[in-house]
RNA sequence: GGCUCGGUAGCUCAGUUGGUAGAGCAGAGGACUGAAAAUCCUCGUGUCGGCGGUUCGAUUCCGUCCCGCGCCA
């Protein structure tokens, strides 16, 4: 059993500043949740933890893959499993999806087969229909062809259709929030940052190996097509703020609506103990 | 000063052969069981630059004024 400390909040919205503090005050190592991190080399644009501090706090969660591997909430949650050991842990990041897969764990999923999901919807939609008559119907999403196809997945698996998570994670989690005027500069001054750290230079000696989700990153993108010549500096930068406040629009309705968020708005480490103190630590068990 | 082209949503623009207007982007809300920084859904009233005129009716036609780009002086 490892005791889990969570402690979330949206993009700059100074998780890791905290997360910091937090793990020096209670002797806690850290375990980033953050689906970016998990590739190696991608450090600016990810605001990656320098290596003094990822050896000072023991990061786990970080550099798991190369930048162009496929790399699923599945593989993060094997991976991190083996560098959990016991100790109590601080869990900081943004990525929703994995504190839900910490809290309530995922389905087995051993022998799903690979769906081509980049089939017209309606092609996708036929097929799924076919499979079982009121799947679609089912389905919140059934335009979004990556949950139509996985929904074929598993009924070709013969295991029915994925079943939901419950409505919300079932264990509270501080989640920072900050006035939106403040966040937004926030995000601006980090984005033009990015570049002034050399965001570029980074993006350049990763060129070839920059694939899939990794090319899709936020600034990684963004750099990409400047290198290319399709965006000037000037725009990457405001592209990057654009869709980095995006981004942290859709962590919020995640925050506000899949967990049980306890709000944080005056960020400082007594808050955060407040809410850790009163549910006590989360006990993680794999 | 003269001529030209413009002035329509926060931005870039389309459009109305005269019946008060709609795209993209931005923005807001939402979904979410292995790509999650991903993927997907929903949401559009704005003195159509101002003032006059013609008309049953003007954002649309006419006049005039204001503002901006460009060209000529």
């Amino acid at each position: 059993m490892t005791p889990l400390f969570f402690l979330t909040g949206p993009t700059a919205s100074g998780k890791s500043d905290l997360a910091h503090q937090l793990a020096e005050r209670r002797g806690l190592r850290l375990l980033s949740a953050d689906s970016m991190m998990v590739y190696r080399r991608m450090n600016i644009g990810t605001a990656k933890p320098s290596e003094a501090e990822i050896r000072d706090y023991d990061y786990a969660g970080l550099n798991l893959c190369e930048p162009g591997e496929a790399f699923s909430t599945g593989d993060w949650i094997r991976a991190i499993q083996n560098q959990l050991d016991g100790r109590p842990t601080l869990v900081a990041g943004g990525t929703g999806l994995y504190y839900r897969a910490l809290i309530q764990g995922l389905q087995e999923e051993e022998g799903l087969p690979e769906v081509d999901d980049s089939r017209p919807l309606a092609e996708l939609q036929a097929e799924l229909e076919s499979l079982q008559a009121d799947a679609l119907h089912q389905l919140d999403d059934a335009q979004n062809p990556r949950r139509v196809a996985r929904a074929i997945a598993w009924l070709q698996a013969g295991r029915g259709l994925p079943s939901h998570f419950q409505a919300r994670d079932p264990f509270p989690v501080p989640v920072l929030r900050r006035p939106t005027e403040e966040l937004n500069e926030r995000i601006a001054l980090r984005a033009a940052h990015m570049f002034e750290q050399g965001l570029l230079e980074e993006c350049e000696g990763l060129r070839d190996a920059l694939q899939g989700t990794a090319s899709q990153a936020i600034g990684y993108a963004e750099a990409l097509a400047c290198l290319d010549g399709e965006l000037s500096r000037e725009a990457a930068v405001e592209r990057v703020s654009i869709r980095t406040r995006q981004y942290g629009k859709r962590q919020r309705t995640w925050f506000r609506n899949q967990m049980q968020a306890q709000w944080v708005d005056h960020i400082d480490a007594d808050a955060v103990e407040r809410i850790w103190d009163a549910s006590g630590p989360f006990p993680y068990t794999g």
